[in-house]
DNA sequence: TCCTTTTTTTATCCTAGGGTAAAACCTACC
DNA sequence: GGTAGGTTTTACCCTAGGATAAAAAAAGGA
């Protein structure tokens, strides 16, 4: 799950698109829907034109884990898949109805030879994504719980609005009943 | 800390280096030195030659947090500083005697103007190391520190035979104390 | 080798968050 | 507007791992 900051703005894709000749193919999703399961290949850098969907894979128990949310103007895929031809572990659901964009390595390739300074923008899509993990990483690491779910209504209130509890709890890495006595003990 | 998978193999970097023209130049660090700290913009992409490094934070608190180990024929660098010019968080510190090579944004812009599938190359060295973090948010996430230390022994036990436990306790999330509890109750 | 410093273990007590179960609340649809 | 489904809260007890402190073991010197 690879996320834009913008750098690859919406308009630039259908810009390459048609100056390429390259049809990039869109899809609509109902929200509840999951258009990529595991052990599904992963084909798509799907790029959001619109909605939010939510990342999970289960864990050893079975139990669903959320591992990313992503909105409008971004992009996603299942790196190990969509890059490397690995299994695909990651679950893509749609929370709200949602436009995606279907970007294939073609329409990638084609861009990388033909769209100057492309593959530098291409790079920095990837490496911000890096430092977004690696801050995730940081916070599951050392910071309480409480601290992690106010962080995450401060610097991601989109989300957290437009998104249920059970699925923030998941993100933060806690039970439901978990987060339900952080929230108690804040009001308080 | 990007690490490579070996895909940018040492001789490559020496091959680009002599074909361009453009020397690349080396430094050793002695077993115990920081040579990049917080607050110091980070101007290399780092590559070991040999030895191991250890990158390390301080949280709120002000504790050490081992975030990353590397070592030898890996690349390594701290992204936000290296590619967005942000204020660098993190500490690089040597294990173990080290030479590390130290590559510049200008061997990467040169070689990305002059050897055919650089890009490629480089973007796939980015995109694994995607990975590898993903995979640590998901270990941090829902395994118990028990299996992740014992993960850890078998996936990598050339880093684990060469660092000292609190470095390993720190990267598991864990106190070193809760470590000698989980090692004890591993004997018994 | 002895002495100092660092690292690891052990022990005790404590807390954040898990597991289970039930109640309360929403929403949606008939 | 009532009933069925899903979602969230509450309450109970339990466990993994944290904090503090001290002992033991290991690693370096001189």
């Amino acid at each position: 799950m690879v996320q834009t900051n913008k750098y690859i703005a919406l308009q630039d894709i259908y810009k390459w698109s048609d100056r390429l000749g390259l049809k990039i193919d869109g899809v609509e999703v109902k929200k509840g829907g999951v258009f990529l399961k595991q052990g599904q290949k992963c084909d798509y850098f799907y790029y959001i034109i619109e909605g939010l969907m939510r990342i999970f894979y289960y864990d050893r128990e079975g139990h669903e884990v959320t591992h990313w949310f992503s909105s409008q103007d971004t992009m996603i895929t299942s790196p190990d898949s969509f890059f490397n031809g690995n299994e695909n572990i990651l679950n893509f659901e749609a929370l709200e109805d949602c436009k995606l964009l279907l970007v294939t390595h073609e329409h990638l390739e084609v861009a990388s030879k033909n769209v100057p300074g492309f593959d530098e923008l291409y790079r920095k899509l990837i490496v911000d994504y890096t430092i977004q993990l690696s801050r995730r990483i940081m916070s599951i690491h050392t910071e309480s719980a409480e601290y992690r779910y106010l962080q995450m209504i401060k610097h991601h209130p989109n989300i957290f609005h437009r998104t249920k509890l059970s699925h923030i709890a998941s993100y933060l890495g806690i039970t439901i009943q978990s987060l339900s006595r952080i929230r108690r003990k804040l009001i308080s």
